[in-house]
DNA sequence: GTTAAATTTGTGGAAATCCACAAAAACCGG
DNA sequence: CCGGTTTTTGTGGATTTCCACAAATTTAAC
């Protein structure tokens, strides 16, 4: 083996022919990605691809669950820890043959990845060695395109801040901006914050950057932060927007915990709205949510969407009517001073069972009581507090007073 | 039968003495009451009274149930009709014996009755016609008690008022005053507002005086009118005060109904509070209630107390901020559009089966369908609304805003 | 006009609720 | 400590809900 051989060395034109040299040096498909497995160059005169590289190029990104899968597997880690090159045994799940990768660095960032897909053969150590050149010689390409990516990013993020505190004129305008960047974000949208627990560090930035590319559950054509806050624009595509949110923002935090151990993320957003001047409306509602969890914690925990914070949307505003005005709930006041004096908890109960959905059962098993005690305590509630429990309208005041009186003693 | 006989002439130190006079007479027992029931005296020296006359005598006041089987009978309305004795046959249910009664009348109105109960006889014609007289006898004195009693109401009106308004100092200086007119109103209060279709006329607030003076339900220490409204003070002495002025209202509307043939009558109470100095909110409550209940009518019809009004205490801060803001439920919206468009009726179904407590059958019956259609059409609601409905949040909050815009709309 | 989708109605069985009634157990005032 | 009240737990049976599945019907779309 001749240590000083490179088969790399010289100047390419584009990073299309690089990956053809890389190709034939080897005699393997190769594809090259970026720090977020988007497509970059992929050699063209191959023979057999898996069809996991055929998603690849077709959709110009590494699919998400292929994605999922190498993490999983470990390969990633693998290739961000280290610059050697790494091994990549079939997943038939995912259509994934064998392959070998290599991590490109630039200092101590990864800025991207050449993969080579065995198809029919393997590569020798030797190979294995160019394959550490063939990173090497990709560096300079690859920062370029990540420069030129960087500077158009920076122009993106001015108009989204313009779009999320409404300092933008018309639709028509921001319509017009958009295209000049290429970007083909359509309504409807939503603004996501995630917040974490401290001020953001370039290393996580880089991380939640890696983590919002790579996810392909829903388009997030804009993305900024902001302190603690991570904001990005959301822009549902199925008929059920807010599952959607609530499933992408899960698997995020999921993946935040899992890959980055980054725990302790919180998260909101706003109404899903069609036009592009709402999108300051989504951001104050998201804003709001947040500020709603901090207050009442476990209480709206898992909680995410300003439309499932439910009554909670506007105890702002009822706490101040309640604090200027003589607001009483009798009902209330008589069960807090039986409670007082018989230490019992017929309040919490009621809060329980409604929490629970009146479900009897449910509620009976959460408090540790028979489920006769609890319908005998709701009864013995209907006395006291002269309430009719067959009454939607009064027992949802009631359980409105009760979390109000909740929410005033924290807030 | 001489006809210008009289054995009732001459002067009489009090209607006492008259009492025993006439009981003398007619060799019965003999009680005097005035236009409401009130015992105004009664013969002593009787060795045999029945129940009706002892309770009446130790309450100083004709017991409601006799009143009401009095009524029913007919024997009220024949005395109010005309100057002639009345006899009316046992009544056992409420321990009345066989007894003549005649009216007692100033121009065209009756201010007082005279009972002559026939124990172990029956009058004769005659001893009728002396009833007769004996009535005509009686006037001038019951009248002198009618009139110092107007004084008195003049006094304790004004009172009313002041604390209507809220026009008092202190507790006890309200206190003192009350006393000063030998009121014995203790707390808790509640202030009850009957409301007509037009301005009283003097003879339906005499119909009103006369209800309210007779009935034992609860304690009515106060009462005026202004306009439209009959506004009252009602000092509950049960444990359950909400549900004893519902009775009572009720019971209050029939008897309007029954015996004077007045309908329309709208009604609203406030909270029940134990100071003198929250009658005045009370007493907004209650004028809030019937505000509520012009607006949505039907909506509320069954609910008289502000208690009860539930979720519509603060339907006017919610409509104002609604109004201001820019309030939108997208769950609605998109449940609007979807009825729109299919000629569906998802918010109608939505709103039913809330309005009746989440009961699957009793919805099913009143919107005509087979209960599996509703729960059908209740997951086609959490589809479209993205709506969890184990949620009580959720569900609470497109409740509300469904009612909202129907209050909106007629607001 | 045909086909596909959405809606309504039906059936059946497991689970839950509702209700009345009653036996324990805990609590309280004298 | 007693006796009465309140609270908890238990039992049983009629009714209702929940769920899955399917037939019948209506509606919408091409």
């Amino acid at each position: 083996m001749r240590n000083d051989y490179d088969p790399f060395r010289g100047e390419f034109d584009s990073l299309e022919e690089f990956a053809d040299r890389v190709s034939d040096v080897l005699r393997c498909p190769v594809t090259i990605e970026d720090a977020n497995h988007r497509l970059i160059a992929y050699s063209a005169h191959d023979d057999y691809t898996d069809p996991a590289r055929t998603a690849t190029i077709i959709s110009r990104r590494v699919p998400e669950k292929v994605i999922n899968s190498l993490w999983k597997q470990g390969a990633i880690p693998a290739l961000l820890k280290s610059r050697e090159p790494v091994r990549v045994p079939p997943i038939e799940d995912v259509g994934l043959g064998s392959r070998v990768a290599v991590s490109i660095w630039k200092n101590d960032e990864v800025i991207g990845f050449i993969w080579v897909l065995e198809t029919n053969r393997t590569l020798t150590p030797e190979e294995m060695e160019w394959l550490k050149l063939a990173a090497k010689a990709a560096k300079n390409k690859v920062l370029q395109l990540y420069m030129r990516k960087n500077k158009k990013e920076e122009r993106v993020q001015e108009l989204f801040w313009k779009l999320l505190t409404g300092h933008i004129a018309t639709e028509d305008e921001i319509r017009a901006h958009l295209a000049a960047m290429q970007m083909t974000a359509a309504p409807p949208f939503a603004v996501v914050v995630f917040r974490f627990a401290a001020d953001l560090t370039n290393e996580m930035e880089r991380q939640i950057s890696y983590l919002l590319q790579t996810t392909q559950q829903l388009p997030l054509p804009l993305y900024t932060t902001d302190g603690r806050d991570v904001i990005l624009l959301a822009a549902p595509k199925t008929e059920q927007p807010l599952r959607e949110l609530q499933r992408f923002i899960e698997s995020f935090a999921a993946k935040m915990k899992e890959r980055f151990h980054i725990h302790e993320v919180q998260c909101g957003f706003g109404g899903v709205y069609g036009g592009y001047r709402l999108i300051e409306k989504s951001y104050r509602e998201a804003l709001a949510v947040l500020a709603l969890k901090e207050k009442l914690g476990d209480e709206i925990k898992s909680v995410y969407g300003y439309a499932q914070l439910g009554i909670y949307q506007f105890f702002d505003f009822l706490l101040e009517q309640k604090r200027q005005g003589e607001w009483t709930n009798p009902a209330l006041t008589k069960l807090q001073s039986y409670d007082q004096k018989h230490q019992s908890d017929l309040v919490k109960t009621f809060e329980t069972f409604f929490d629970h959905n009146e479900n009897v059962q449910e509620t009976a098993d959460v408090l540790n009581v028979h489920p006769n005690t609890l319908t005998y305590r709701l009864k013995r509630i209907a006395d006291i507090a002269e309430l009719d429990l067959h009454d939607m309208n009064q027992k949802i005041k009631l359980y409105i007073d009760i979390k109000l009186a909740k929410y005033e003693a924290r807030g």
